[in-house]
RNA sequence: GGCCCGGUAGGCAAAUUGGCAAAGCCGCCGCACUCAAAAUGCGGUGUCUGUGGGUUCGAGUCCCACCCGGGCUACCA
């Protein structure tokens, strides 16, 4: 609130000179970053390579953790930011502690439209922009005095970094899917099969026969990255195509929220939907929050069900459906408005069983089908999302033949079904779906029970399981048989009659690859004269972004749906048209214009911190196999331990996992998983204040009253949410450092709850961390006299207790990640030594030792002052004594019918029966019970006695 | 609409997973220090777990219904 600095900047006390101060603090800590960075203290050895230690040994125990890296935006820190850093930080240290080879290092991901944005309103070039926002952020983030291995760092648009994205990418273009094998493969080895005839050759020709513009095309075909024309997501608004994973639900962009269209486009694409048994399979494999998982599951979509094959006039229409066992309910079918076989079921009169409801009006079968294709053409997505579910649609004037029952059942038009999705097309069945029964009631349609509704089921479609009704033909009989078996009892059926078959779908699709931006990778591929690309071979890589007179991407009017993307690149003809030998002599050659997404370069960072200077290969197979590969049968590997905000779950988490088992398949990492452990930390949110203007108001001058909030003497309403400029709530790192010092901003933001849940921030709480490092430095360091003030006796009895009860609590919390529990313990020991009058040496030692993953600076410069030389990083985690946790008595509580009637003082070993007896007799007890009779009694000895009367 | 979290003193939170509710931090009150204030220290302060029912000797914890807040998803056949 109005929060007048609390003083902390001050000069100290006269009566306490040394006093531990946000200025002393400021001292300590940049000394202690220094000659971390000087003395090289977070350097993690690897096994081999230029970052091996030879002579050392290695140790066995090794921990490999990591966080979402960041984007260096140019808006600058807020403290919001490195909640994440600092929790994964205080792990490391403690793993550190407990004899672990931590690696912890930080890269930036740094290509993509932020900063693209970024620089065009600066007017400079964006890798200009981007390098001093990754400095910026260099220094604000050192100052926290994270443990990072910072000879591990890099940014992603560096070019020894995009060499390898360029590639990875050419990985995966030279590879294709053997699903018989279950693999990625070389490409050149279908190349052989083709040659060979051991694989037929799509189109029946023998590959000898094949013109090599032909074979290419095959070839192309089968690639994990290929080129494709198909309806790809074009947004005007920001001047490129996007991802299906980048659009939200009701059709607009995720960055910037514009209309998105549905336009042809030829773009290149990932076979990620190879992948999707492994990727929805292997999510039982790692330890990843349910949420997160259930989200992958949910985006991937897949679905087990049948193909079913109806007759048609215009031929065989197939749908896809999850309940085949309904298939004698079907009444009508459905397709959608964009499905091909649409012209052909039109034909030019409406037959003489047409219902009136179901012509839309229309004379003809013709008109009303255009009619309604254009209309449903014309809706974006947006609006076919507000218009509810209104279920509309239109007869095409033909039937289709029930493959089971041999009915005739009306094929309708109606954009309740989805083109993308299945074979867009559907059997309605409304007795078991609800949306079938919706259009089944508005066109008057029959409705035919298939599965016998649960008792007292009063509802219109039953989607239930029960036992199936009316369903049986002269062949077959459903009836009776609960869905499960029914669905495989018509399979097979359907299956024998060459009607149709089980199936999968899933709603995934592939991944759209390019992006009409300048400031991203590359395509590392150009074409020939025939227009198919050609891998750029890899003494050339990686290919770098040309100047261009004008970085800028083309945008157009949001909802210009009709504009075509023109790539920055595209303005650069020197540098698309290029001369190459490829190995048949200089030709010329096309680039590819697009970049790659954003997502690339985070697709394989995890890879490149084990071995960041390789220029020979993409990781050094040792390294990658100590540092992520599988430790036991069963273990898919990958880092230890992940933490980054959830916003990324079917994002990057999903096309991280696709590349890294790309790379397992064809041999380069031998962990299957990128990410073993995934942790989702919370949000740090802040109050932000609207004056009567609806306009925000500086958070900091906001004063609070007893009956509410004023800015300058003006009444305020308050709000909560993100922090940022735009709701003029920022509190940046840097006023956190100037304020309180480093260490207590760590200790606040560690303390303020457990770290997977979002919290307001509140500036004025931080002093209450800065206290307790005060006390702890004054149980140690004389304010007066800056002299160490710790005794050498040993410790009493009941001050070891707290000691050793306390590591043993926050051994356990650390453990578990619950850095604020560890805290609240800490600062109990601590107010207990304060109590004291002089703080045992041995006890000293241990609190420090404690308190370094989360406050390192201070603990270094204790420790370093209680006489130790080298520095605590290393020195082994305290241990507790077990014979200092069990208590000489401990207090019982007598409840009598469930209510604290009494205490008792008793030894921990108790017997059951004699503290029965001695419950029994207490007087408060015996007072409490009043002469009734006890029905029971319940003993859990040592702690509890509960009386039952009777 | 569906699914998933969460609701504990004025605020943030803890509770060994069914056994003394409220550790710790902020705030607030008082005192000390001070000419005064800030800072700091010392002491004090908080009535019962969103609501209603159930299971149990015993429920913040388990079950059911409802209310409130947040997230994800939304014609996926």
């Amino acid at each position: 609130m109005s929060q007048m600095q609390t003083g902390t900047t001050t000069p100290p006390a006269d009566d306490a000179p040394y006093r531990y101060t946000a200025e002393v603090a400021g001292q300590i800590e940049q000394r202690w970053q220094d000659r971390w960075e000087h003395e090289g203290t977070f350097d993690a050895p690897n096994p081999s390579g230029p970052l091996a230690e030879p002579g050392t040994e290695l140790p066995e125990r090794k921990f490999f953790v990591m966080d979402m890296f960041p984007y260096p935006s140019g808006r600058g820190l807020h403290v919001g930011h490195p909640l994440g850093y600092i929790a994964t930080d205080v792990f490391g240290r403690y793993r550190r502690m407990l004899g672990d080879n931590v690696l912890h290092a930080l890269a930036y991901d740094a290509f993509g439209l932020p900063a693209e944005h970024y620089a065009v309103q600066t007017g400079q070039h964006p890798r200009k922009t981007t390098e001093e926002n990754i400095a910026t952020m260099r220094r604000q983030l050192r100052r926290l005095g994270l443990a990072h291995d910072n000879r591990r760092t890099f940014a992603t648009i560096d070019p020894g970094y995009v060499r390898w994205t360029q590639w990875i990418f050419l990985q995966i273009f030279e590879s294709w899917y053997d699903d018989e094998q279950g693999r990625a493969r070389p490409i050149a080895e279908l190349v052989s099969e083709f040659e060979s005839g051991a694989r037929p050759v799509p189109g029946g020709a023998s590959w000898a026969s094949l013109s090599d513009v032909e074979r290419r095309g095959i070839v192309d075909d089968h690639r994990l990255a290929y080129v494709s024309e198909s309806p790809v997501n074009w947004c005007p608004g920001l001047g490129t195509v996007l991802a299906n994973e980048e659009v939200t639900a009701d059709g607009r962009s995720e960055r910037g929220n514009f209309p998105v269209f549905k336009r042809n486009l030829r773009q290149w694409m990932m076979r990620i939907t190879s992948y999707a048994d492994r990727l929805i399979d292997d999510l039982d494999r790692i330890d990843w929050p349910d949420k997160v998982k259930t989200m992958q599951r949910n985006w991937i979509g897949r679905s087990t069900g049948a193909n079913v094959r109806f007759t048609t006039e215009a031929g065989e229409l197939e749908v896809f459906t999850t309940r085949p066992d309904t298939l004698f309910g079907a009444t009508f079918m459905v397709v959608a408005p964009e499905h091909p076989l649409v012209d052909a079921l039109t034909p030019a009169a409406w037959p003489a069983a047409t219902k009136d409801a179901w012509t839309g009006g229309h004379a003809t079968p013709h008109d009303a089908v255009a009619a309604y294709r254009a209309q449903a053409a014309a809706k974006t997505e947006v609006e076919r999302q507000t218009e509810g579910r209104d279920k509309t649609g239109v007869f095409t004037g033909s039937f289709a033949v029930n493959p089971v029952n041999g009915a005739h059942i009306p094929v309708f038009v109606a954009d309740y079904v989805l083109m993308g999705y299945g074979t867009g097309a559907i059997m309605a069945v409304p007795g078991q779906d609800e949306r079938d029964w919706e259009f089944a009631e508005r066109f008057d349609l029959p409705i035919i029970r298939t599965v016998q509704p649960s008792d007292g089921f009063d509802g219109e479609a039953f989607t239930g399981d029960g036992p199936a009704i009316n369903s049986a033909n002269d062949e077959i009989s459903l009836d009776g048989l609960g869905v499960t078996e029914a669905k495989a009892a018509i399979i097979a059926w359907l299956e024998s009659k060459g009607a149709g078959e089980g199936t999968v779908t899933y709603r995934l699709r592939d991944w759209l690859f390019s992006r009409q931006r300048y400031w991203g990778e590359p395509f590392p591929v150009v074409y020939d004269e025939n227009d198919q690309p050609i891998a750029i071979p890899d003494h050339l890589l990686p290919v770098e972004l040309p100047e261009v007179p004008d970085y800028t991407p083309r945008t157009y009017p949001p909802d210009a749906a009709d504009t075509m993307p023109e790539p920055p690149l595209a303005r650069v003809p020197e540098w698309v048209d290029v001369e190459l030998d490829l190995g048949d002599g200089p030709k010329r050659y096309r680039r590819d214009t697009n970049t790659m997404p954003n997502w690339a370069g985070s697709c394989w960072y995890e890879l490149r911190y084990l071995d960041p200077t390789n220029t020979e290969r993409l990781v050094d197979p040792e390294v990658e196999q100590y540092w992520m590969g599988p430790r036991a049968d069963g273990d898919a590997g990958g880092v230890d331990l992940y933490i980054g905000g959830v916003e990324h779950a079917v994002l990057h988490l999903l096309y991280s996992r696709f590349w890294h088992k790309v790379l397992f398949d064809l041999g380069h990492v031998s962990s299957e998983e990128p990410f073993h452990k995934l942790f989702n930390q919370g949000y740090i949110q802040a109050y932000a204040y609207v004056d009567a203007r609806g306009v925000y108001v500086p958070a900091d001058q906001v004063v609070e009253h007893d009956d509410g909030y004023t800015f300058q003497g003006e009444p305020v309403t308050r709000e909560y949410g993100k922090m940022g400029k735009s709701l003029k709530n920022m509190v940046t790192p840097d006023e956190m450092y100037r304020d309180y010092g480093a260490d207590t901003f760590r200790v606040y933001e560690m303390s303020m709850g457990p770290l997977d849940l979002s919290r307001p921030w509140e500036t004025r709480a931080v002093v209450g961390s800065l206290r307790f490092l005060q006390r702890v430095w004054r149980n140690i360091v004389s304010e007066q006299s800056g002299e160490v003030v710790v005794g050498a006796a040993p410790a009493d009895t009941k001050t070891l207790r707290a000691l050793h009860r306390t590591i043993d609590a926050v051994r356990t919390d650390m453990e578990a990640m619950r850095f604020n529990t560890a805290i609240a313990r800490m600062i109990e020991l601590n107010n207990h030594l304060t109590k004291l009058d002089t703080v045992p040496r041995e006890v000293a030692e241990a609190l420090v030792l404690m308190l370094a993953p989360i406050a390192p600076h201070i603990s270094e410069e204790l420790w370093s002052r209680l006489g130790h030389a080298e520095s605590l990083v290393r020195e082994p985690f305290p241990s507790a004594d077990p014979a200092y946790l069990v208590d000489e008595t401990v207090t019982c509580v007598v409840q009598v019918a469930g209510k604290v009637r009494d205490r008792l003082e008793v030894p921990p070993s108790i017997a059951d029966d004699e503290l029965r007896e001695l419950a029994l007799a207490s007087e408060a007890v015996q007072r409490s019970l009043d002469g009734r009779p006890v029905r029971t009694v319940v003993v859990r000895a040592p702690k509890l006695v509960n009386v039952v009367p009777g």
